[in-house]
DNA sequence: AATCGCGCCTGACGGC
DNA sequence: TGCCGTCAGGCGCGAT
């Protein structure tokens, strides 16, 4: 599951394999991802380059002067580059096919993820212009949370799941920043302290930096690779975890149910 | 207006 | 063994 970290280990990954790369051709082997993916890439992105390849909280921007390529990775999506001619298997949908014979193919056997053409300005794009601030930009943080929480009743781990309120925390790091900050998951959003606020910005921004970091060190061999970097390598201290005991003050970790997503907490470390 | 919950999709896994 | 039901998850969007 691609979470802000992996995506942007992606972006850092193929970014130097394709930029500045004429686009030879497109291939389409399956079209019906999230959203039907425009036919018209095949005659419009062939002979153009991409001068920036960018990201906006877990989305992609491949930006062409022809138009920018938005990618999602969805949960099971991934990018990768590959020498041309490589195996084609079962998932992969979509290949971009560089004059250098380098091959960027986009695989996602569940299909949640989505290849849009867009030809206006990106940021006004409705997916794009609703986003809540980068996780790891100076403006989030304790102070920001608090003032988008007041007086709402929503719990706090739904409520930073939000990507109108903050960007690129999913599942997983939620119910890690959460166990970091000794919140409850459950808690209202409008009657977290601006300590606690403080403290969970802070969690946020660290755990998704070491993520980034790790995720880093797979780059290496990024070409080629499965690229799968990112979470696994760190040791999860709730996620996943449920009935098993807490690596802090060996209580039981508990697993509940909030916003239709498994949530996992300490009921001794987390009030 | 804010919040909830559905549904997209496949693979892994458990039970019989 | 093999089949079938269940679950996981990001996130837009319709329902409430």
């Amino acid at each position: 599951m691609p979470e802000l970290p992996e995506v942007e280990t992606t972006r850092a990954g193929i970014t130097p394999h394709i930029i500045n790369q004429s686009v030879r051709s497109v291939i389409i082997r399956q079209s019906r991802l999230r959203w039907q993916v425009p036919r018209s890439l095949k005659r419009e992105l062939p002979g153009h380059c991409f001068h920036e390849v960018s990201r906006r909280g877990k989305y992609l921007l491949l930006c062409s002067t022809a138009g920018t390529l938005l990618i999602h990775l969805g949960m099971s999506g991934s990018l990768r580059i590959l020498p041309s001619g490589s195996p084609v298997r079962k998932h992969d949908h979509i290949d971009l096919e560089f004059e250098s014979g380098a091959v960027l193919r986009f695989t996602d056997p569940r299909r949640f993820g989505c290849m849009l053409w867009i030809k206006s300005d990106p940021m006004a794009h409705p997916l794009l212009s609703e986003l809540g601030p980068e996780p790891l930009s100076t403006e989030f943080d304790g102070d920001y949370l608090k003032s988008r929480s007041r007086q709402k009743k929503q719990a706090v781990k739904n409520f930073i799941m939000d990507s109108k309120v903050v960007v690129g925390v999913g599942n997983i790091y939620a119910n890690e920043a959460l166990f970091a900050s000794g919140i409850r998951p459950g808690k209202a959003a409008g009657r977290i302290t601006l300590i606690q606020f403080q403290l969970l910005a802070q969690k946020i921004k660290s755990i998704l930096h070491n993520a980034i970091k790790v995720g880093g060190t797979t780059l290496r061999d990024f070409t080629g690779s499965d690229g799968q970097p990112g979470y696994f390598s760190q040791s999860l201290m709730v996620y996943g975890r449920n009935e098993e005991s807490c690596r802090v003050c060996g209580n039981t970790i508990r697993l509940s149910r909030l916003g239709q997503r498994s949530t996992f907490y300490c009921p001794h470390c987390q009030r």
